[in-house]
DNA sequence: TGTACATCAGTGAACGCGCGTTCACTGATGTAC
DNA sequence: TGTACATCAGTGAACGCGCGTTCACTGATGTAC
């Protein structure tokens, strides 16, 4: 018989992790270990994170999470890979579910971001904590680089496939819009203003002229 | 004989830290714990500072510190506030050296806000770590307001004190060009683009429509 | 000018904490034959 | 279908680390008289 991953994680999920006998294999440690960092993450924040805390969560002794990601910094790389990558799908998703032209699709994209932002302020905040990354990760890398083509894609006006290769390195245009949603949701998060006062967002990109 | 601060101080420096002799009384510890914070920050970033370093810099014991600063958050807050006047005053120093009116002015002040966080690249992070600062301490209250209030004047386009009473709270225009500005910064700190490409900085800030 | 004394600003040893990591080990899995 | 075995994915105790903070203490300062 073959092995059957689908089987064993199904078979995790109908028991639940607290009824769950002990299993010496624990069958999808690593995408438990990403999930209980994450976890770690919006309660405690970047600086409350422990590769302890995450093996705790997830029921399994403090060596094990060598095996799947080496070091903490594995574990945060990974969950940072991630996150970029769920920012690229939002930013993806607003660009195509907005039909009005360019500079439409740059605003719809800037309320996204600053969406995803608000909406997992820890994992946006480790995103930008390069100390803790290993930033030759190429997956991180990737992720990264394919989240900021999106924005750049909108603001060079492509109208097809918004992954077109962009020319050499960011333009004046593309680091506007992005520095000044990127700025809204970091001063946000910070406590510097309520984010969520009403025209305040529209009315600041409003001000951005690209 | 009164008490003679400066006497003291000046012999302090005349000395030197390391040929000073030990001498119970520091005489200026609050300042050199300040100057010894700073100096961590910047050579460890705001993660790798400790309040023990800062001692052992300043060349006293770890306990000493508490008779100033209470704890690690009170030196920290310290120096954060202290940051917050340093960017204020470059603020008001561009306000003041641009004549060519407001929208000049603001873009004057955009310059000088980044640069300052380029300069200043630790401190600056540690000015948005809300949770490792006092956030009830006044003077640090005060000083982030103070810094705020010039970037509003600029907008508000006020000729005089450019610290007149703003409004209820932000303004979009306010929140734009704040925004901007901060995101550039934090992006390039964090190492997302090289903010001294040629043109970047301007080219953003002509796409900011106040 | 001298003296007693309260207050201030240090000392330095000690405590407890949680962390990341290591290491010899073992139980489970899957494959070769 | 059965069996031997290599490999994988865990255990859990232990180590060392630097940290922030505490505490009984002491040396220096400055003031009251």
């Amino acid at each position: 018989m073959p092995r059957d991953l689908n089987a064993v994680k199904t078979e995790v999920a109908a028991e639940g992790p607290s009824r769950e006998r002990a299993r010496y294999h624990h069958g999808a440690l690593r995408e438990a270990l990403i999930a209980a960092g994450e976890a770690i993450l919006s309660e405690r924040g970047v600086d409350g994170f422990s590769l302890r805390e995450a093996a705790r969560q997830a029921g399994v002794s403090p060596g094990a999470p060598a095996h799947h990601f080496g070091d903490a910094r594995g574990l945060m790389t990974a969950i940072a890979a991630r996150a970029f990558e769920g920012l690229e799908a939002v930013l993806r998703e607003a660009h195509e579910a907005e039909p009005r032209g360019p500079s439409a699709r740059i605003r719809a994209q800037g309320r996204a971001y600053v969406r995803f932002a608000l909406a997992h302020p820890a994992q946006f905040d480790l995103m930008w904590r390069r100390p803790l990354l290993d930033m030759a990760d190429p997956a991180l890398v990737a992720a990264g680089q394919a989240a900021f083509g999106v924005l750049q894609a909108a603001v060079d006006g492509v109208a097809g496939d918004p992954c077109s290769p962009t020319g050499p390195g960011p333009t004046p245009a593309a680091i506007a819009s992005w520095s000044m949603v990127h700025g809204y949701a970091r001063l946000a998060l910070d406590g510097a203003f309520d984010p969520e006062t009403p025209g305040l967002l529209d009315g600041m990109l409003d001000r951005l002229d690209v």
